[in-house]
RNA sequence: GGGCUGGUAGCUCAAUGGUAGAGCAGCGUCCUUUUAAGUCGUUGGUUCCGGGUUCGAAUCCCGGCCAGCCCA
C-alpha cells in the first residue's frame, strides 16, 4: 500500500473492520451465520479412543485463544463452557480457498465452529482434524494478551468477560461459585427444604442491623427499603405451615465496600420448625462437609492469608463467646468490671473505643478485633451476649446470653444461628429495647405473625460470597462476584 | 471519609528533568504435528484529565477522576 495514510495495520480494530467488510464483500456474513455443536470440548474429547484416529466426527464451538500457523498446517484453540480443545487446520483437507480464508479472515477472539474427526498428535494432545468451519461471530476488538493476561484489576472487574476469556483461574473460580450453590441447593432440597422467593422492596427494612438503601414506587408514590435480611419473611413461612423453608436471595446493605464487603451480596437462610440451635449446627457442618467432598473433593483447604491449612474433617472446636473474651483480656471478672475498666482495657489493647458506646459493642470490638481473625480452624462460638441478636431465645441458664451460634473460618464470619425466639411479648420487648426512640421502624406485622404461633425452630444465615471467597481461596470478595460493585466509569 | 500505592501502545511492563522503549498482539514474508511454536522485516503513543514550575515534564508541584491495599 503506498499511500501512508491509509496504512491501518497498526489499528487492530481497524483492521479487523477491514475483514469483515472483505468476507462480506464476499456475500458472507459471520453475524448472520450459526453453527449447531454436537458436543463441548471437553465432552468431544472424551468421545475419542486411544489409537483410532481420524474415525469419531464431531462439530464443535468457540472463541479462537490460540493461533499457530505453520506453512500449509496450523494448530488453533478454540474455548467453550467446558475449556479448550485444539483445531488443526491443514491446506490438503480444506483446500486452497477455504485454507486461504482460514489464514487470512480470522482473528485471536473469533468465535467459529469446527466440523471434523478426532485424532491424536505425538505430543497426545486430542484435536480435531477440521474438514470444514464456520466464522459466527467476528471479534472487532484484540483479546488481551495470552501470556500474562488481563491483570490490571479494574479492567478484570469492569470488563469481566475479558477475564473469563483469558484467564483461566478466573474462569474456574467463578464456575466453582456456581457449583457450590447449585450443591447447596440440592442439598437442601435433598431434606426437604422448601426453597421460597420473598420480596426484595419493603416497607421496613428488619431483619438486621444495617443501612438499608431507599428507592421510590412512582405510581404508590411510596418509598421502599431494599432488604438487608431475608429472616423476618422466611419466618412468616413458619407460622403459615412451611416448616422446612430457605431461600438464596441478593441482600442489600448501604456500607462501605471492602475486601470482605459488597454492597450487594447473597444470603442463604434456612429455618427449620422444631429444631434448634445445636440442629443448625450440625446441618451447617453436614453441608459444609459435603460441599467439600462433592465439590471440591478435599476437606483441607489453603488459607492464603494465615498461609495455614484449614481442616473440615474431624470435630470442630466449640467454644462459649464470653470464655473466649476472658481468656483475650486475661481478666476472669470482664463481665463483672466497670464500663471506665472496660474502656481502659480495651485502650490498653490497642482499641480505639469512644465513651458512648454500650458495654456490650466494647466487648464486641475485641471480639471482632482481636479474637475473631485468629479463628482459622472452623469454630462455633455460643452464647453470644443477648444484645447482639435481638431475634434469639435467651439461654436458659445465663439470662444475659442467647442460644445462638456464629460459625468463624478463616477469621471471617461465616454462619449465624439462633434458636429463633417465638414468644411475640418477649420478641416485642426486645425490639422496642432495640428501636429506642425509633419505635416506627418495629415490623409490626412480623409480630402480629407471631401471635398467630411460630413452631420452635432453627434459623441460620450463610453469607454465600464468603463461603465462597473461603472453598475458592480468593483474597477479595470482588474475585468470587461475577460483576462487583464498582464507582461508575467507562471500561 | 483518612493514609499509602498506582494509571505509559490492544495487553504485560520499562524509561528517576534532556529525541518515550521492549515482549506479546497487529501488518508483510518463510514454514504441513504445534504447545508462550519458530524465522526475517515492520507499523503503532492525548504518557488518566486540567492547571503550574522549567530552556525543556511520563518524571517535579497543585487540583480532579478511577483503581488497589490499609484504616475509620
Amino acid at each position: 500500500m503506498s499511500d501512508v495514510h491509509s496504512d491501518i495495520s497498526h489499528d487492530q480494530h481497524a483492521v479487523r473492520r477491514q475483514k469483515l467488510a472483505e468476507l462480506r464483500a464476499t456475500g458472507f456474513d459471520p453475524f448472520r451465520a450459526n453453527v449447531m455443536p454436537t458436543h463441548f470440548s471437553a465432552e468431544a474429547k472424551a468421545l475419542y479412543v486411544e489409537g483410532q484416529d481420524n474415525i469419531v466426527g464431531v462439530t464443535v464451538a468457540g472463541r479462537l485463544v490460540t493461533f499457530r500457523v505453520q506453512g500449509g498446517s496450523s494448530f488453533v484453540k478454540i474455548q467453550d463452557q467446558q475449556g479448550p480443545i485444539q483445531l488443526y487446520f491443514r491446506r490438503d483437507v480444506l483446500g486452497e480457498e477455504r485454507y486461504g480464508v482460514f489464514k487470512k479472515s480470522l482473528d485471536l477472539g473469533d468465535i467459529i465452529g469446527a466440523t471434523g474427526v478426532l485424532f491424536k498428535t505425538k505430543t497426545g494432545e486430542i484435536t480435531v482434524r477440521v474438514d470444514a468451519f464456520t466464522l459466527v461471530s467476528k471479534a472487532l476488538r484484540p483479546l488481551p494478551e495470552k501470556w500474562h493476561g488481563l491483570s490490571d484489576p479494574e479492567q478484570v472487574y469492569r470488563q469481566r468477560y475479558l477475564d473469563l476469556i483469558v484467564n483461566e483461574e478466573s474462569r474456574q473460580r467463578l464456575m466453582l461459585r456456581s457449583r457450590i450453590v447449585s450443591h447447596v441447593r440440592r442439598f437442601l432440597e435433598n431434606r426437604q427444604f422448601i426453597e421460597v422467593e420473598t420480596p426484595v422492596l419493603e416497607s421496613t427494612a428488619g431483619g438486621a442491623a444495617a443501612r438499608p438503601f431507599v428507592t421510590h414506587h412512582n405510581a404508590l408514590n411510596v418509598d421502599f427499603f431494599l432488604r438487608i435480611a431475608t429472616e423476618l419473611r422466611l419466618k412468616r413461612l413458619l407460622v403459615g405451615g412451611y416448616d422446612r423453608v430457605f431461600e438464596i436471595g441478593r441482600i442489600f446493605r448501604n456500607e462501605g465496600v471492602s475486601r470482605k464487603h459488597n454492597p450487594e451480596f447473597t444470603m442463604l437462610e434456612v429455618y427449620q420448625a422444631y429444631s434448634d440451635h445445636r440442629g443448625m449446627m450440625t446441618l451447617i457442618k453436614d453441608l459444609l462437609t459435603s460441599l467439600c467432598r462433592d465439590v471440591l473433593g478435599t476437606t483441607k483447604i489453603k488459607h492464603p492469608a494465615s498461609g495455614q491449612e484449614i481442616d473440615f474433617s474431624g470435630e470442630w472446636r466449640e467454644v462459649n463467646y464470653k470464655d473466649l473474651i476472658r481468656a483475650e483480656t486475661n481478666d476472669p471478672e470482664w463481665f463483672s468490671r466497670s464500663k471506665a475498666e472496660k474502656i481502659a482495657k480495651a485502650e490498653a489493647m490497642g482499641l480505639a473505643v469512644a465513651p458512648t458506646w454500650e458495654e456490650f459493642e466494647i466487648t464486641n470490638e475485641i471480639f471482632s478485633k482481636k479474637i475473631e481473625p485468629t479463628l482459622i480452624q472452623p469454630t462455633f462460638v455460643l452464647k453470644l451476649p443477648k444484645e447482639l441478636c435481638p431475634l434469639a431465645k435467651i439461654s436458659a441458664d445465663d439470662p444475659t446470653t442467647i442460644d445462638v451460634f456464629e460459625l468463624t473460618i478463616g477469621g471471617m464470619e461465616i454462619a449465624p444461628a439462633y434458636s429463633e425466639q417465638n414468644d411475640p411479648d418477649v420478641q416485642r420487648a426486645m425490639f422496642e429495647a432495640q428501636a429506642g426512640e425509633e419505635k416506627q421502624n418495629i415490623d409490626q406485622d412480623f409480630l402480629l405473625a407471631l401471635e398467630h404461633g411460630m413452631p420452635p425452630a432453627g434459623g441460620m444465615g450463610v453469607g454465600i460470597d464468603r463461603l465462597c471467597i473461603l472453598l475458592t481461596g480468593a483474597e477479595s470478595i470482588r474475585d468470587v462476584i461475577l460483576f462487583p460493585q464498582l464507582r461508575p466509569g467507562s471500561a
